[in-house]
DNA sequence: TACTTATAAGTGTAATTTACACCTATGTGC
DNA sequence: GCACATAGGTGTAAATTACACTTATAAGTA
C-alpha cells in the first residue's frame, strides 16, 4: 500500500467527469482538454492515459470524436459529447454532492471549530472558507 | 475503463485519513471501526481490504495495535494513532482541502447558477436552462 | 451435545486502474 | 536536415480494488 504520503492530487477517475463537463460546453481535442484541466485544477495527467480514457469513452458511447485536419500541425481528433455522456456526467454530478458532505463530516471531526454556530469563532482563523 | 456507472461512493482510498481521524479521538479495534465509518457516511466497506490496511498502517508506523482478550468474544485487535500517524492525517487535511476547492470547481461549471452573485436569482427557478 | 448466529480478524487472487517509459507523425524555424 | 512544439498514441509493471472464501470465539437454543 505504501502510505507514506497522500495522493495529493485528485483520484484519477475525477477525470472523466471534468472532460465529459468540458465537452458539454466546447467541442475539444484530446492535448487541448489537458490544457484546460490544469487551469481548472488538475495538476498534472498522464497524457498517455489521458488518450486511453477518451477512447475508451467514445467505446462507451459517451463522447464521439472526428478528425479535423484543417487547421496546421498534427490532425486532432475532436471529440463532442453525447446524450448518453449528459445523463453520465449527472450522475457523476450526484456522486460528487454525496463527497462534499463526506468532506464536511470529515473537517467537522478533524476540526470542529470551524463549524462553531457563533460567527465570532470563525472569524479568528483564517480557513473558514472550508465548509462552501 | 467499463465508465457505465460512477464509483458511487468515495474513493477507496478516502479510508486511511478517516481512519486516523477517529484514532485520533479513540483507540478503536477494526470492526468497531468500519461500524463508525458507516455512520460516518461511507457505506459498504470490503472488510478484507479493510484489515489489509489496518495491517498496512501498523507497518508505516501510523499506528500500533494490540491484542484485547479481556472481553467477550473473539479476541480484538486494539488500534491506537502514533505520532507520524497524526502528521500524516494533517498532509491529508490539506490534500482533502485541495480537493474541495476542485469539486467546488466542477460545481462552478457544472450549475454556474447555484454560484450566482444576487440571491434573488437563486430563488427564482431550480435549474431549468441548464440541462437543455 | 450439536447446530446456528454474531462477532472479530483475516487470506487468496482475478480484474481493474495507475504510473512510467517509450513511440509515431506533422509542420515550423533555423 | 535537424531540433522543437504539437498531437495522439502503445506497452507493461506496479498498485489497488472487488469478490469469494477461511479461521476462531462465545452465546443462544433445539
Amino acid at each position: 500500500m505504501n502510505s507514506k504520503k497522500p495522493q495529493i492530487g485528485a483520484p484519477k477517475n475525477i477525470l472523466v467527469p471534468v472532460i465529459l463537463l468540458h465537452l458539454r460546453d466546447i467541442n475539444a481535442y484530446g492535448y487541448e482538454l489537458m490544457e484546460k484541466l490544469t487551469t481548472f485544477g488538475i495538476d498534472s495527467v498522464d497524457r498517455g492515459n489521458f488518450y486511453r480514457i477518451l477512447r475508451q469513452l467514445e467505446k462507451d458511447e459517451l463522447v464521439t470524436s472526428e478528425w479535423n485536419t484543417d487547421e496546421n500541425g498534427p490532425a486532432k481528433r475532436i471529440y463532442a459529447i453525447t446524450e448518453e455522456g449528459l445523463s453520465y456526467l449527472d450522475l457523476w454530478a450526484g456522486s460528487f454532492d454525496e463527497y462534499q458532505k463526506l468532506l464536511t463530516n470529515f473537517f467537522k471531526l478533524y476540526n470542529p471549530f470551524l463549524f462553531a454556530s457563533t460567527p465570532a469563532n470563525k472569524k479568528t482563523d483564517e480557513a473558514d472558507d472550508i465548509n462552501d
